[in-house]
DNA sequence: GCTACAAGTCATCGACCGATGACATAAATG
DNA sequence: CATTTATGTCATCGGTCGATGACTTGTAGC
């Protein structure tokens, strides 16, 4: 290459920390995750996080912006979001790239140095387009009010572990959250 | 006084720092509050925050388990329930007392440090007793939905600020959080 | 008033954090 | 091969944290 040359390989490199960063930030909350966490997983130094993405704060930043990966259950349109809402919420594996990044921002809402961060990717990254998708009054407001379920629901998985319910009622309890989320957006 | 003398007021002090340290937990998460700041808050030395007890974590169990103080929207019966829940939620000022507990819950729920306590506290003083007032199947799990529900808005109400509602559409709002806390806990 | 003890204060420890700059090394260029 | 530049490594700084122990001071009992 004449130009953009990557002796050994940077670009790699930047993408495995924030790769690494990403897992972090989405298990423990921002002040929990250390620059020394995130450089082990990476397998790099931690200098390097430091010197690829200035601050912590701005690694972090990055990480929540991400314009260029819009959530699917939203992009996927409005049929069928509700159901797509209750299956994401339902599923035992908690680890999917999806929810990954509702995680992070959940994990490090109450975070005053993230607070405004995860604030602004609330809005921009899942207020916004659901808002978009919505016909009627106040799009936004029941955009936020979807919003605020799942958050609930996720958060109640992180505090109390993943929903138990017994094999029976099983369809019951997703209908029941598909319920919740189309109430939630239905026009005041 | 014959036995229980206390010179300095050692109980009133005890009393400062636990409020202090209410405050703060509430406003802030588990790991940005620190041991000065509690001090600080109450008026007293950070030294006797360790003394009186122990150690940062031991503060926050006693502040998290507070079995006396039960939350008065639950105690107050099942009739009204959803009504008293969606007011709590709306209101502006959300520095009353009954929703601090929430608050300090919500706010330290990705502590490490603080999850075990958060979950037991979660359950024992929420959970519980609205799985008591619930008539029908699974009251455990229509329990953890109403809370679900809450600690989303709560935690909305966090991360984007208070809701603004413009006048009209005031009562329909108010009208649709009853419904979506009604429908958590209605019998699957 | 004097002693004894509880209550409050002060100084400081060891650990960890984010961040920085000096240094070493591998790759690209001529 | 020599030079230069980009990449990775190491040591360390200043700061904050939770926690501890020695010290001071106010109060109660005699």
């Amino acid at each position: 290459m004449t130009k953009a040359a990557r002796p050994r390989n940077a670009e790699a490199t930047r993408a495995a920390i924030l790769a690494a960063a990403r897992h972090c930030f989405s298990r423990d909350s921002y002040d929990q995750v250390g620059i020394r966490d995130i450089a082990v997983k990476a397998g790099v130094d931690a200098a390097l996080v430091c010197r690829y993405f200035g601050s912590k704060e701005d690694l972090f930043a990055q990480l929540l912006l991400r314009p260029d990966k819009p959530l699917e259950m939203i992009e996927a349109g409005r049929e069928g979001l509700s159901v797509r809402v209750a299956e994401m919420v339902v599923s035992k594996d908690g680890d999917q790239e999806a929810i990954d990044d509702l995680l992070i921002m959940l994990r490090s809402a109450s975070s005053k140095t993230a607070a405004n961060l995860v604030r602004d990717a609330m809005i921009k990254r899942f207020d916004d387009p659901v808002a978009q998708l919505l016909d009627g009054a106040d799009p936004q407001l029941r955009a936020r009010m979807m919003g605020s379920v799942i958050i609930g629901l996720i958060v109640s998985k992180i505090i109390s572990g993943p929903w138990d319910v017994d094999e029976p009622a099983q369809a019951a309890f997703q209908q029941r959250i598909e319920d919740l989320v189309r109430l939630s957006i239905q026009e005041l």
